[in-house]
DNA sequence: GAATAAAATTGACGTAGGTCAAAAAAAATG
DNA sequence: CATTTTTTTTGACCTACGTCAATTTTATTC
């Protein structure tokens, strides 16, 4: 399973196989239930989580118990509570498994041990966090220009491979929207083509 | 005027002084007055640009030709279109001075050379890209879960200091509402309070 | 594979926030 | 400092999307 990660972290830097072996070798294979959490609000998130295997989605819960899905990640995608991880401090976030799934999880202090040794290291949580940063400044650009079916459909062309895997609840969520009007939307299309 | 990215910087990492004094002396001051722009759609962004004086604005035109503010930056703090910059290929933002300003511009080579050289100034990027990465995560989680009136409470008080120095249209706009809706807002709070 | 639970759909109705246009206030400019 | 331009406010009306409740469909479990 890790060499998933090994072919991920080579799209970024070039490393000998001994760094390549050291790096992933610091992260721990584990296997998820479907509806199991590895991230609950309160609770101080340890690790990176590299998906090698399934999907997750992370959500928060509003004062009036809906919940709000911020991420989902599947195959070659990290999850976690990015600010409970980075700051070490109680999470917000609830990250369940949406599949029974297989991780690669990075503990903290190892993380801070690995940057500090390695330049090339360093250089690879650099380009993850840009790439990751650059992503969310592009979601939040289209979230202010674009009404809830023009977000919908981007969606479906950006990530057709997570469509299938996502509940419509969850989607729904992610888009900002409620479920029953992207039921509407969905339906719309529907006739539409026919 | 450098003096205040030295102290930025030195939140950070831990530089002696020539290495404090290489990675500043990297940077260009330039002056920019009130309305100009420093960056705009179709031009690829060339700097990292930290604000040392005044006030901008980064935002995006809708095909209705609505404005939507991204960001605003004051002093300490950096705008840029950051995919443009980062990915290097044509911007799709508009990023203008609310005021006459001064900035420390950073030339895209001039920092990757500055990362090659150096695993310290590599760890600096990586710490405010991931700064920034947590900072939009807030963001997307606060704007999911909030109505508009308590993503302005929360502006007022997170950004106290941004709030007398931007324009209720750009205000209203970075908060995803209509300038006509927020100066509703504003007014029914003055009632309350009087 | 029947029973139960979870997810998605549909209809009726409600509302947060948008739009348009005009007026007032504030800021910029010569 | 009077004029022009830009920004903010106000009122009347509108709509994209939400809520609630009932039903149907799909998945899960024993």
């Amino acid at each position: 399973m890790k060499n998933l990660l090994t072919d991920y972290v080579a799209k970024f830097i070039t490393l000998t196989s001994e760094e390549s072996e050291e790096l992933v070798k610091s992260f721990n294979e584990v296997k998820i239930k479907k509806k199991q959490f590895i991230t609950q609000p309160n609770f101080t998130s340890r690790h990176r989580n590299f998906v090698v295997k399934g999907a997750f989605r992370s959500y928060v819960v509003d004062d009036k118990g809906q919940e709000h899905t911020v991420q989902f990640a599947i195959e070659n995608w990290w999850i976690s509570d990015f600010n409970s991880f980075i700051y070490q401090h109680p999470a917000t976030l609830f990250i369940v498994a949406l599949e029974d799934s297989t991780l690669l999880q990075l503990d903290y202090e190892k993380e801070q041990e690995l940057k500090k040794k390695s330049h090339k290291f360093e250089t690879f949580f650099r380009i993850i966090a840009e790439k990751g940063l650059a992503f969310e400044h592009r979601r939040i650009i289209f979230n202010l220009t674009h009404s809830a079916e023009a977000r919908y459909e981007n969606f479906l062309l950006s990530f057709p491979h997570f469509v299938q895997r996502v509940p419509q609840y969850a989607l729904a969520s992610y888009l900002g929207m409620s479920v029953e009007f992207l039921s509407r939307i969905r339906n719309k299309k529907a006739i539409r083509k026919s």
